[in-house]
DNA sequence: TTGTACGCGTTATCAG
DNA sequence: CTGATAACGCGTACAA
């Protein structure tokens, strides 16, 4: 029900035709300084700005950028956006956020609600469901109508488009070296199921890291966290267990290299519980730059993700792609360094 | 550039008028069953979906929610977020997002350049700057062109709107309430200044929940957050030497009660340094629902802001409004209560 | 200097 | 049963 006022109702009011109104609005030098002065001076009384709706429909784009992640709630995420909303808005382009909860129905509406025109292209990370699925032709075919997509962080390299990531292997290995160079000697892995790419990613370097020191890798030492068909609550839980239990079995771990911040936490949670002293009887690393990390007591020593600049980055390409100052057929991967960010729970 | 096919091309090929598609697709009852046929499965074969901004703009709606929101990196706007977004989902509108970062021009911009038809109507929870300048024109114009605005937790009484809000006031009570009753005697408080809203009410519950049970209030243990120029590690900084020459000055203090997380957090980081146990000799709790508060060791004891409600609400409220449900003149304010959530922070 | 006509993609109305 | 026309709001090539 807006109120807001139109070419057409100015072009009445002044008894000028619409063409007239909109060149003077514009500036046109075909119009005479005189009606210029009127039209501005009047459209700027009543407020007058252009229907967006009417312009992108004219243009055929809509200045929007798509953004579908797994889940908001959830510090790297809205980092993200912080970061691609910062770009975006420098550019003259509006973002619109959408949620797939890690579900792929919820992922495929999405895209496909935002893909008729409200938007120019997409950024987003893939949800676990889809990752375990393998089903990617919703991405497949928004790009095939034309839509260009970045994917950050999540990806798959079963579909051909832009990518941004932060060079997990290398942060991982970054991570349990500096473990081992300060004197940690059984450095257990708290990671994630294999469909998870960056999980995988991660856990290649840890295996890497610990070979490249000439030491046995132990499958023993890994904690795969189980999620399915549970709530966080539930997950956590059931972390903690695994936890305990591996401690019990393995008594002189002395570190732990966990692939997410709430794992970390976890596990920092059960060790003080357990009367170790962090990090002088056992260290903890996170992949990670979450809030919790920062503020936990002692704090969380991590592997920054860098997510705000991921999230820049990703508009850049993206408005590239869109603008075609990109060709499109060419397709680029880029890769963030990922950083030790040494605080507390490292010697 | 997308290539998405449009009636016209169906038309074009199937040697029909653009209206008897538009009809034929729409099922209806004028067309034959054969053409009908027809269309329609040409229509799905070449994946046809009408262009959301030709139907945004002959409807004169966008179906769409502009969100302005101080800072998305922030567990109660991020879950604030993802609230509207799932009850705007189910009645199938878009969520667009944009951030203030707390800046008054920033949210003029924002609001106005949303304003232009992208959006049916705003979800918003003010810019402390703009609490500050007390300057709500841009809100008051917008609702003057026909547009509605609802506003969380971040309001202002000037504006003529409606709004969700938890009972601040209520919410703060229960907390100093429960201190007192696990035995405290000088509870301080750590607050924002007073022009923000939600600040100054929490604060008002402490004072009326000491003076209900006959203690008498002292400023001299109130510390107001500075924030004004500061980024957030000097603020927080700043907050932690406030904490230390408190504790200093005040040697019983047995509790704090802190109006948001991370002055809490920042509260149990300088008691413990000090060698304080905590809740034994020194209670905490704080107004949040974030996670640092959920998973910090001990685990603080807080007053819930359902965030997560307080999205859903705001999205019924405006959608609401959107679609002429509830009268436009009329405005309401809904409150919702605060519970306690008992952890590790308080006896 | 101003106005007319057209197109962006869709649907409703009315004519055939 | 099918099609032409107008309208949503705007900008621009072209005509006057």
């Amino acid at each position: 029900m807006s109120n807001r006022i139109t070419l057409k109702q100015i072009a009445k009011e002044l008894n000028l035709s619409v063409s007239t109104v909109s060149k003077s609005l514009r500036n046109s030098r075909e119009i005479s300084t005189d009606t210029k002065n009127l039209v501005q001076a009047f459209a700027k009384f009543y407020n007058y700005k252009p229907n967006s709706i009417a312009l992108n429909l004219r243009n055929r784009k809509s200045k929007t950028i798509g953004v579908i992640i797994p889940e908001i709630t959830h510090y790297f995420f809205s980092n993200v956006i912080a970061g691609i909303d910062s770009e975006a808005n420098k550019k003259g382009y509006r973002v619109v956020v959408s949620l797939s909860n890690e579900s792929f129905d919820t992922e495929v509406v999405n895209i496909e609600t935002l893909a008729n025109g409200s938007v120019d292209g997409f950024i987003l990370s893939v949800a676990k469901e889809t990752l375990l699925n393998k089903d990617y032709h919703h991405f497949k075919e928004t790009i095939n109508q034309g839509m260009p997509i970045v994917m950050f962080d999540r990806i798959t390299n079963e579909v051909a488009c832009d990518k941004v990531i932060i060079d997990d292997k290398e942060g991982a290995k970054k991570a349990v070296n500096k473990l081992l160079n300060t004197g940690c000697k059984k450095i257990a892995l708290v990671t994630t199921e294999d469909y998870v790419t960056v999980g995988s990613l991660r856990t290649k370097g840890y295996i890497e890291a610990l070979e490249e020191s000439n030491i046995a890798y132990d499958p023993n030492l890994v904690i795969k966290i189980q999620d399915q068909g549970l709530n966080k609550d539930e997950e956590i839980t059931l972390l903690g267990q695994s936890i305990v239990k591996l401690l019990h079995q393995h008594r002189d771990i002395d570190a732990f290299f966990a692939v997410n911040e709430l794992s970390a936490i976890t596990v920092m949670k059960v060790v003080l519980d357990l009367g170790y002293k962090v990090p002088e009887d056992i260290s903890i690393i996170a992949f990670t730059d979450g809030v919790l990390s920062k503020y936990s007591i002692p704090a969380l020593t991590t592997v920054s993700q860098h997510a705000f600049e991921m999230g820049v980055a990703s508009a850049k390409l993206l408005i590239d792609k869109i603008e075609e100052i990109t060709n499109s057929e060419f397709h680029i991967t880029q890769t963030m360094d990922a950083t030790l960010i040494e605080r507390q729970t490292t010697k």
